[in-house]
DNA sequence: AAATCTCCCTGTAGGC
DNA sequence: TGCCTACAGGGAGATT
């Protein structure tokens, strides 16, 4: 699924594409995403010039002089860049057609994703507003995660992946970092003390940053054509290992289930 | 304000 | 083999 590695690598490997160039048409086939997708990208983009693209938290963004797509990806969406020669297949719901003939094409089966038009300043679109700070900034850091958690009665795995607090901490993540950092994710968030949270930082930096150098090769095949499978897999401590021998002291990994969620941790190493 | 619950959707895995 | 059900998950929005 697209992590925020993901989207960050989506959005490199699409930009040379974009940049630049304008918009002859957008194809719509499918219009009910999370939300409908917007009037102004059916009907109105055609002839405009993308000048750049960004990303915000899970969000791509592609900007133009006159406002900005945004583009989120859901748990199984994708854009790639296709050729005409390449058919439109199941879940293809839209293409973005470019002048030069390159078409990003967003796929996205279980539609949860979105694709939406804002008005500049796109930070001030009610979807980006108030999210927290990016994971891999120095805003981002014990400090301000021990200061937020005060008074906070939300377990601390719920806390982390709160976009309001922090950007791009998914299940996934949650669950590895916790187990880094040696915290159960049923702490309440409140109760941890600053160097805790100093710790805690360091172990969602580590394991994005990781991701990031693995999605970024996940996302080369992704993108030259065969989807699968995903290095980070490979680097999993906890998550999908619930039954299974801890890595570091050989305990059996615990499952609870937090908000419909999963959390997998070890009893021993976590407390 | 903060916490909790619900819902959107389809591919996949597991049970029979 | 094939059918059926449960489940997965990001995150906004409604509800408590």
């Amino acid at each position: 699924m697209p992590e925020l590695p993901e989207v960050e690598t989506s959005r490199r490997g699409i930009d040379q594409h974009l940049c630049g160039n304008t918009v002859a048409e957008t194809r719509i086939r499918q219009r009910m995403l999370r939300w409908p997708v917007s009037e102004q990208i059916i009907s109105g983009l055609a002839g405009q010039t993308i000048t750049h693209t960004g990303r915000r938290g899970k969000y791509l963004l592609l900007f133009t002089g006159l406002g900005c797509v945004i583009i989120h990806l859901g748990m199984s969406g994708s854009v790639r860049i296709v050729d005409s020669s390449q058919p439109a297949g199941k879940h293809d719901h839209a293409d973005f057609v470019m002048s030069d003939g390159a078409i990003l094409r967003y796929h996205d089966p279980r539609r949860f994703g979105c694709l939406l038009w804002a008005d500049l300043p796109v930070e001030q679109h009610s979807l980006l507003r108030s999210l927290g700070p990016e994971p891999l900034t120095d805003d981002f850091n014990g400090c301000y995660l021990f200061e937020r958690s005060r008074g906070r009665k939300v377990p601390v795995k719920s806390f982390v992946m709160d976009s309001h607090v922090v950007v791009g901490v998914g299940n996934i993540y949650a669950n590895e970092a916790l187990f880094m950092a040696g915290i159960r994710p049923q702490t309440l968030a409140g109760k941890l003390s600053a160097r805790r949270y100093s710790l805690l930082v360091q172990c969602i930096r580590q394991v994005i940053s990781h991701a990031i150098t693995v999605g970024g090769t996940t996302l080369r095949d992704f993108v030259g054509g065969d989807g699968k499978p995903g290095y980070f897999q490979q680097s999993l401590l906890v998550y999908g290992r619930a039954g299974k021998p801890c890595k570091t002291c050989a305990n059996t990994l615990i499952e609870i289930r937090q908000n419909q969620r999963s959390s997998v941790y070890c009893p021993q190493c976590q407390d």
